[in-house]
DNA sequence: TATGAATGAGGATTCATTCAT
DNA sequence: CATGAATGAATCCTCATTCAT
């Protein structure tokens, strides 16, 4: 567990990263067909074959470009999950913040166009369908249920299958994200977004939070 | 001189309903930018020319084969959903039995590439983004909302917000849709779906047919 | 001799000339290459089939439309050229006159565009070039030197060379054209058109009408 | 080290002349549309893609290929025009070896193709047309009305405007050309275009050198 | 190592031309 | 006879990928 983490910056890394953080936003915009290598190279200021020395092509630069935003949505919602008020007083709230929170965390930066277009390839390269949703999206679904199951275990719910719950528990609040903002392409407003979310937790709350719990 | 065709089928009929019949597929199997034009002229059985004659280039064929997909898939959930057995000791079988069949609508023929289609060309095509979601999918769930407000009014569900519901219903027996089916691109256990599908309905009845709901 | 001339307007000629007339312009603005038969059958309001049992191809077509032009612009300058007035005080008037209408002759309509139609399809079908040399040019320029022929013989020019002063007299009232018309794509400022017209005949006269000329 | 070349030949700059001087010969000889940038880049040796990155398409091609061939037409002309001999008992044998120099100019090489081609693509681009007439033309046409000016102020010739003399010599020495080249498609009869433009000088002098000049 | 230059392959689109009605 | 429908061929252009510097 020692080196794992942050490495110092070489200049291998450093460039590496800029053709990460120039992907992203190009993908994003024109999808996988459409986007140009050369395009990326220019918005990463090198040159084309610098990114073939880099990646393994165009696909491998489109799997590591995925799994890196992945990444990114991944800690940011990790902590999201897992700084959840337990506290009889404020879960409720908690529930409502951590679906706020996990929205907005959705909807910034290049994640909006994750799934977009993870989904798109999905048929071409299944792989980075799955890669995708393992490291991005299940770990978080995972900290979710095991959240969900610590407000069960503390009386709060009734929730017989967490992971079900935690699965639940996100479609319900992003049950109108795809329609508010036209499939991850616009912004959306940002009140009728609340809204839909708040409506999603309270769907959820009724239908887990069972007459026992308190 | 029978009746089974509401329109005659007129030669330029049949020819369009080939080219679409075609390439509904072909955009399926290789989405839109990889689809060639020659390809689904070639499953078609006709020229590459006569495409153009049809249709308003590749653009205009993909928007209205995608509209045209939509439409199916529309006309089988809506006679689905306008089915649902209201009457007191059939309506929550009959929840189940809806979602079974919604599912199941979702899953078959060219419609479980739809969604990854349009959504896959939402950014640089909004337009058709809009018109699938228009056409195909607010209908249905128009009408699932007038059922489950028939439902409330019966006195079995809570629904103050019809729409909201309805949309709630979807999401909760499609919630693990994706997963199960690898994005549309599989066609995944029938078992586990079975299973999910049961969840999503239970889920929502313990949200929506309140303590007061018989 | 009987039939050779104004034959009464059979619907077959009827076509022919709506088809003849369509093509000029069509031809004129986009060029032989540019132009669709497509576009032709639409402006003659006949359809594609029907051209190519009136002509033989497009080529076809392009050949007869320029000779149809050439021999309308033949026409109307030849009766230009025939109606010179050659008398002692009038002949110099007579000229200019001429030199104008001509000019304006070869400006309208399609005869515009003829020239340039002509000489751009001269390399790769040079029978069209002569043809309509044969029989648009050099027949003006024929009467023209006639008619130069008379004024020498009467002693006001000076002309050893009819068919020389014919066409020194056209190139040199026409000198300014192209540049002043954009190669016969605008119409050009007429004062200035006029002015160059009268400098050239200026110049012819100094050049033919010799000091014993009177 | 030598000084051959005012610019030292980098590989860019030679592919690019490569392209040029291969380009010239195929539109003079298929025109604009008939011509193929694949034929284009088979005559000079590179493959398609090459020509698209050192040039705006087929149409940049087109323009610059033609400003191309104007410059080294005007280059040459230029240089005949400037060194006509000016001396009293030159200038008139002088006007003639510019006539039949500048006459050989505008047949060798793609010059002669150049008018043909600019002005059939005159009304499609007609910034072409402006551009070779202003680039390639009229500086020719100012030497020489310089030149002539001078021959008027020495007393040779009588010329109001030198411009426009300038013009009239052009259009009288090459009145015959079109004709004698078939629009510049084949090279003609040397002796009959010898003497078309022997007859147009002579005809100049007598339109320009009066009674008092010498 | 990083790059400018070059290419082979492939795609959308249009058009002149010909049948079946 | 005139036409709607269909097609084979050919064109422009773009892109992912690889060398020579």
């Amino acid at each position: 567990m020692a080196t794992t983490a942050p490495v110092k910056p070489s200049p291998r890394t450093d460039k590496r990263r800029a053709i990460l953080d120039a992907a992203g936003p190009v993908f994003g915009e024109s999808g996988y067909e459409r986007a140009s290598v050369d395009a990326i190279a220019a918005a990463a200021g090198v040159s084309k074959p610098t990114i073939y020395s880099y990646f393994d092509g165009k696909e491998g630069l489109f799997r590591e470009t995925m799994a890196d935003i992945a990444r990114q949505l991944n800690e940011a919602s990790y902590r999201i999950v897992t700084s959840l008020d337990l506290r009889p007083e404020h879960w409720r709230a908690g529930l409502h913040e951590l679906a706020m929170a996990l929205t907005a965390c959705q909807r910034q930066g290049c994640a909006a166009a994750l799934s977009r277009l993870v989904l798109a390839e999905s048929n071409r390269d299944p792989e980075v369908f799955d890669e995708v949703r393992r490291a991005g999206m299940e770990p978080i679904r995972e900290a979710l249920a095991g959240r969900l199951a610590m407000l069960g275990n503390a009386g709060h719910l009734n929730v017989p299958d967490p992971a079900v719950a935690a699965q639940h528990f996100i479609v319900l609040t992003q049950a109108h994200l795809p329609e508010l903002t036209a499939g991850g392409t616009r912004d959306g407003d940002p009140a009728q977004i609340d809204a839909a979310v708040r409506q999603g937790v309270d769907a959820f709350l009724r239908a887990y939070a069972g007459p026992t719990a308190s």
